[in-house]
DNA sequence: GAGTGGTCTAGACCACAAA
DNA sequence: TTGTGGTCTAGACCACTCC
């Protein structure tokens, strides 16, 4: 079953044969995989060799290892998809923040955890929102869940100045969120600028989102600027990739 | 060095290890980390469970090895911004596709090749394209590249009907690309959307785009509508994830 | 208790890079 | 030639799951 003398590894070879059962439909999305001392009958190589390939398969998300129970064929996952009309006025008056907006047109029970702190501006912070590094920041850490699952981080930061007072300095910012608060402060919001990359999470978003090995995060930083085009507010969020999608529309032109 | 009383594995408290000198910056980038039998010296565990510990930085892509030189903490990238300006019409008017006119203005110097097929829908095309399953479409393989590096991996695909006997079929389009003949052909486009994802890059990517272990790629999948709302052109790109970040703007409401 | 994946050892040999 | 990472073996014991 492996071929030691084309030049592939042993583990490669077992890993793109599993793969390619996988993609043929043998082992369809939830199937248990053969045990990796079943793998080392078939294949014979040594266990270490069947983990390496197993291991290679997890890094590509194909597959999830659960302890004492087998390896499975990653099933598809329900996908998010989050339009930019999340932030729309109408939403807002409807007394929903951009998340529970989003969760509730799905059917899921959303609930979040805010903590508030200030901190001073880094460069990069200072740079968004064009302030001086070290000014003071008004920071809101978000954890956001879906039917009791952790599926979204965001840390959202406001010049000081502008919260001052008011109740974007709280846990409970009322109805709206913080943008309707913003506005009611006269800081109507003009228009929005998200930024999106992607990277492998680090440990602490691996088990904060529960991540299975070989899941990507998708990173947007969202900025929201005043008519004038003064920066109020940037947002870095983390989604788990493999259950959210993003979507952009824009007329030509 | 090692904790074998704290319940976590070695090869996670050797990884920890390592990263924290890393954040801390006493190792920097482009740095080489001892080797692997320096490290099995300074923790006292054995290679396998080194090579564990570097195997795991390097899935999350903080370091990145290189055969018979060793392992090095992975430099920052040049990042390339792309912005849904890339699609505007004074843009092709200037001779450019949207690749080219984003590579120009940045100094690379850009090529690209492209291969012409024609296939039958599937239903994921279908959908996009909102014709029948099985109806022929065109197809634009592409492969572009920056300074000789491949940069973007590109799939367009349109209806068959709306590129017969036109330069879209041929490998050149001509000026200003496939969206322009479309225009010229009387099929004005109305607006853009592109969905956006991540995940883990397959083998046949991670050749293409010579990703390093531990990068994932960016998805987007744009779709170009008629101003009457009819699907003209959806494009599959994929993107290393290290070198891109997208940016989208739009006015409040 | 039996079966599963998770961790770890102590070697061995190979392929690649640089002096 | 020396040092690097890459592959592979043949075990061992542990932790978790399910019967």
């Amino acid at each position: 079953m492996v071929d030691k003398t084309s030049g592939v590894p042993a583990f490669r070879q077992v890993a793109a044969d599993l793969r390619g059962r996988i993609v043929s439909g043998e082992y369809a999305p939830g199937d248990r995989l053969p045990s990796e001392r079943e793998l080392v009958e078939h294949y014979h190589v040594s266990r270490p060799t069947i983990r390496d390939a197993v291991n290679l398969l997890r890094s590509e998300g194909v597959v999830v290892a659960e302890h004492g129970k087998g390896v499975f064929v990653r099933p598809p996952n329900t996908i998010h998809r989050l339009a930019r009309s999340r932030l729309s006025r109408a939403a807002r008056a409807e007394n929903k923040g951009a998340f529970l907006a989003d969760a509730a047109a799905k059917g899921f029970t959303p609930s979040s955890s805010v903590k508030v702190r200030f901190e001073a501006a880094d460069e990069r912070v200072a740079e968004y929102l064009r302030i001086e590094p070290g000014a003071e920041v008004t920071v809101r850490d978000r954890v956001m869940r879906a039917n009791g699952l952790v599926v979204q981080l965001a840390v959202s930061r406001l010049p000081r100045e502008l919260t001052r007072g008011t109740p974007s300095e709280e846990v409970d910012t009322g109805s709206g969120g913080v943008y309707a608060r913003l506005e009611e402060a006269g800081h109507v919001i003009g228009h929005y600028a998200e930024h999106v990359g992607a990277r492998m999470p680090t440990p602490e978003e691996t088990s904060a989102l529960q991540l299975g090995q070989g899941t990507p995060v998708i990173t947007v930083t969202r900025v929201a600027y005043r008519d004038d085009g003064t920066p109020l507010e940037m947002n870095d969020m983390v989604l788990p990739a493999d259950r959210y999608e993003l979507s952009y529309e824009w007329a030509a032109e």
